[in-house]
Formats: structure tokens, sequence, C-alpha cells
DNA sequence: ATAAAGCCTATAAAAAAGATAGGGTTTATA
DNA sequence: TATAAACCCTATCTTTTTTATAGGCTTTAT
């Protein structure tokens, strides 16, 4: 299951779009929205600040904004940045591979076949499902 | 991520088909196979045997033993028994729905589409590989 | 009788997630 | 130029979840 974290990421972003015609966008408002604390918020958008997604604008009057195009921002990026690994096992994940403890030979393991399979298919959707996809509902 | 209680579930179901012609295992010869607590597993194992995927044997000479066909132990069973949900989203579970929180309507949302798409693809997979497709390697 | 093995429940320890706190810095504007 | 608004940054606290252990009970082969 997606942290808070991530879904609040996803939601913040699905709202800085919307409001792309603003200058910027105060943290405040998209926390209120959807009921997150305001502090909470705060930690998850200076993240995906310093990832380069979101641009921000100090003092007063200022806010956040979008600094890509939505079309150009994958989930799976999102994810990957507040969640970490998207595969089911760290012996199967591409961005935070690990062999796993209790495993023999990842090579003659056949739950690192499956899960190499659910990982490919994930991905199939999450890197090509962008910020402009969700935003049109 | 898969739960350790999940990975350790799957390896001693795998072990288990592979000992198919004995008639008990003992917890402490898997446990040590993939150098897991003992203790640990059997907690996992008698899981399993509630859910009425194991057989066991009390007393001397007893142990634990597959009751079903391997290509009748789907992969999802599996893991909706240790870990609970497969989707990402609570609101997007066929097993443990429930609404998400920071969501104002669901039908609105991009995100929950997006992950009924994931959902799908990846249940496709793990509802139709069973333990079967595992013990091949 | 005894020892081996699973059954069962409770508790503890560790890790991760979620949330808060508070001072620092920047900036518009009166 | 003082002030208030807003983001920046790091630390800490709390809660929840996961992982692990403990220990006695029951069953059964020998």
């Amino acid at each position: 299951m997606l942290s808070k974290k991530t879904k609040y990421a996803l939601h913040a972003l699905t709202y800085l779009g919307k409001h792309r015609d603003e200058k910027a966008v105060l943290i405040h408002d998209i926390a209120e929205e959807h009921g997150i604390s305001h502090k909470f918020l705060e930690n998850i958008l200076l993240e995906l600040k310093k990832a380069g997604l979101l641009g921000s604008k100090k003092g007063k009057g200022g806010g956040y904004y979008l600094i890509k195009e939505p079309q150009d921002i994958p989930l799976s990026k999102v994810i990957r940045l507040l969640d970490g690994p998207i595969a089911m096992l760290p012996c199967v994940s591409l961005n935070y591979y690990e062999p796993c403890a209790e495993c023999k030979s990842e090579v003659e393991c056949g739950i690192n076949k499956v899960m190499i399979q659910v990982r490919d298919e994930t991905l199939k959707i999450l890197e090509n499902k962008t910020l402009q996809d969700i935003l049109k509902f």
C-alpha cells in the first residue's frame, strides 16, 4: 500500500496542476482542501521541490508551483521519491536493489521470477501514466 | 514490498512443495534451510494451516505437509493472508476495501483510476501463478 | 513414562510511519 | 525600514506496524 506521504504528494501535485494559472499556491490551502496536517505536508512539498518537480517563492505572497509540465511527471517518479521501491521484493527492484536474505539463489528462485513480471506490468502503467492523466477527473 | 512474513510463507510453501514425498516436514528444517527464526515461522505455518493450505501431525514424528495441490494455491491467496491487501490504495482493494480519508470523491479521483489498472494487472498475474509455478526452479 | 513435535496466546523489541515543534530566512508592502 | 507572511530546515516525539521471543499446553510414537 502507498504511504500517506505518497498519497498526500499525489493529491498536492494534483491540486497544483489544477491551479497552474496562479503564480503560487499556499501549503495551507492544499492542506486544508484535503484535511492534511500543514506541517507534514510542508515536509513533503519540500521533498518534491528538492526532487525538481516544484518551484517555490518565499516570503509574503509566496507559495509552491509546478515547474514541470504535468505530462512530464510520471507517477512512478512520485512514488519512488516518497515511498521507495515499487517492486514487491528488494531482489527485483530496479532502483533499490538488494538481495533477499532468506533466499539461497536468485536465479533458482521462482518467487523472484513472478515478482519480476509483476514489477514489469506495474511499471508499464506507472511510468506511462503522468500527473496529466490524473488531472482529467 | 512484501513483508518478511509473506516471504517466509512463500519459501516455506516452496519447501513443502519440494518435499511432498515425505509425510511431514519439521518447522525446524524449513527454518534452518532459510535462516529464519523457528518460533516466528511456527506462527506463520499455523496461519497457513488455519487458512486450509497446510495439514499437520502433532507429537513425535509430526510436522507439516501440503493439503492442497500446488497448482491450487494461487500466490494472491498467500499474500492476502499474510500481508492483507494487494492493491496500492484501500479505495481500490477488492478484499480489504476502505475509502481514502484524504479523498473527496472516489469517482472523480484520477489516482483511483490508475490504481485500479495497476491492481488488475497485478492480480492477473498473482491469481494465475500458483505454488506450482514457483516450484519449477 | 518420556521426549519430540505442533498449538496457542501473550508480550517484548525494533523499525517505520506519521506528526509536531520551533527557530531561520526571505520577501512584499505599508 | 519594520512587519507580517510564507517557505526552509532539522530535530524530536508519538503511534503503529512488523518482527521476534517466551513459555506453557497438548498430542503422539516409542
